[in-house]
DNA sequence: TTTTCATGTAACTTTATCTGTTACATATAG
DNA sequence: CTATATGTAACAGATAAAGTTACATGAAAA
């Protein structure tokens, strides 16, 4: 793990929950799919959880499982869910704003990505869980231990 | 100075160019306007001088000026100058790639960014530093000292 | 030609952010 | 009760960006 890859991890989670609908996975389960840790996998699938995609249970036989079809959950509402920005934020520091041209050019980047961001989510409205799963048809989905 | 910002200096650093077009401003000047190091000045316009967007002159008397009219010049250009992604990469390592999973999502979310990307560049490349510098009147221009 | 002042870079330090890890509280099925 | 899962806090380590120092190089100006 390099980058910020935690939307990457959250849709791979996702596809996994996916693939074995009636079964709860585990952190540690998920956690040895995607190559990374336990509590790695509660940080990203909390967020998720909290904005109803996935449902955890406690205890003996608990864990993870989608908390709506995978047909009804939008990679746009993982996107939001995790908080993250996919484009970066061109943003001075506070400090900065004395000058005019700092806040002149924030102010325009600001909207140019606010612009783009938009188009960005329309698209991302598009794509479905089940379309990343679908996707993988044809390839093997590992089973899990 | 904190996040990735060095679009935003990039820009701000044009617009004060542009400001005085007759003048050749020296990284000391201009990293007190960007509130930084000038060392991290001609690191950034290095990168736009290899684009051809700026020139430098060394010696007394010497500093930045603009290559171009700041009409000729697109946010675009200084985007692409900067080498830089406005766009998170969601890519995850390659290790992680021995599952299906991984492999379509990556797949999936390339296409989708680069869809974006492409979009946002045609919308850059509308903007121009002029533009920028217009946005910046009415507002004072500090001059430097 | 010599001095002065600017860029061009390398190398190192500092700082911010993210991930990995350990530890433990909490809850729940059996 | 006990085993086993999540939920979190707290800290360590890795990585990348920015800040800093130092000095070589080159060009204008005296």
């Amino acid at each position: 793990m390099k980058k910020s890859s935690r939307l990457s991890l959250a849709l791979h989670a996702l596809v996994h929950l996916e693939a074995q609908p009636d079964k709860h996975l585990t952190s540690t389960a998920l956690a040895s799919c995607l190559l990374t840790n336990p509590v790695v996998v509660r940080r990203i699938l909390g967020e998720l959880r909290e904005a109803r995609l996935v449902a955890a249970s406690k205890g003996p036989s608990g864990g993870w499982m989608l908390a709506r079809p995978a047909e009804d959950i939008t990679v746009r509402e993982v996107y939001a869910a995790m908080g993250e920005s996919l484009l970066v934020r061109t943003q001075s520091e506070p400090g900065d704003h004395g000058c005019a041209i700092v806040r002149s050019v924030d102010a325009v980047m600001k909207d140019v990505l606010a612009d783009a961001e938009a188009l960005l989510a329309e698209r991302l409205a598009q794509l479905r869980i089940s379309d990343l799963a679908r996707q993988t048809h044809g390839a093997r989905i590992p089973q899990l231990g």
